[in-house]
DNA sequence: GGCGCTAACTTAGCAAGCTAACTTAGCCAG
DNA sequence: CTGGCTAAGTTAGCTTGCTAAGTTAGCGCC
């Protein structure tokens, strides 16, 4: 096997999220996958934890537990939805919408000088990305997931 | 935040990994994380775990512990390298072949089609991945990490 | 020939993903 | 109005990443 294009997608994302990670944990101390969670809950509005689940596309028990923690932490708050069912409101304390705004510029700044150094298109590589992300979203819905 | 590039990659990424993993779990009752080490042991010739690391994009421990899952299940040979120093020399039992092969190919055609369906261009978008990991890996090693 | 250096590996413990199985809340059909 | 269905969330236990710190083996220099 050289290595193909899913091997190269694992091993790049994951040296990124790694790094990622390791900036955010040193500079802000935070991990990536809890500023990803405050990040979505703050800017794309991700309300219940179904919804949280669904834009970070993990499981609920992994968000279960994540806002858990960011609740302990003082960051998340999380309520019971007075509109009924069993569903959870999401939304940021002061002091986690302080902490997503103090980060996220600063950040994306960093990937983007990646991006540009390594004289990939910026644009048509996230276009393509993101087509790639709608197909599988939609076979994988269509073959029942 | 709109859905930037870094959260497309890892949201692709992590479905595309899970996937994999719930296919050949259920197929072929392997991991995509084993399948993938015995792969590069295999067919890169991954001869120590330092190297299959590398190859990778893990850590250390994270190999010693799962070449020794691999051992244990007899896929994998690990043996201290008869030229000396504290190595191991990884190399695939009879068992460990049968299994690589019987689902290598099939399971890359599966990739190629999500690509296909896409109508994203397979070859440039292989390109521009390899390109990123090529660059990042620079940047880092440069950075002294 | 022993001291320190480096490289490869292991051990221990933490983080965060997963699946399976359970609980809770509302909804609807008889 | 109850018994079953569905959706959301939780709990338990596993896997496989990680970092930090320790071990083992060879290498070079005095």
């Amino acid at each position: 096997m050289e290595r193909n294009l899913s091997l190269n997608l694992h091993v790049l994302t994951a040296r990124l999220d790694r790094a990622a990670d390791r900036i955010l944990r040193a500079e802000h101390g935070i991990s990536y996958s809890r500023f990803l969670a405050l990040t979505l809950v703050g800017e794309l509005g991700a309300s219940t934890q179904r919804t949280l689940a669904d834009y970070l596309g993990v499981t609920e028990p992994s968000v279960s537990r994540m806002t858990g923690v960011l609740a302990a932490d003082g960051l998340l708050d999380v309520q019971p939805d007075p509109a009924g069912g069993n569903r959870r409101r999401l939304s940021l304390t002061d002091e986690g919408k302080r902490r997503v705004a103090s980060i996220r510029q600063e950040f994306e700044d960093r990937l983007a000088a990646v991006v540009a150094e390594s004289g990939v298109p910026y644009a048509e590589y996230a276009e393509h990305t993101a087509r790639l992300l709608t197909t599988f979203d939609r076979l994988e819905r269509e073959a029942g997931k």
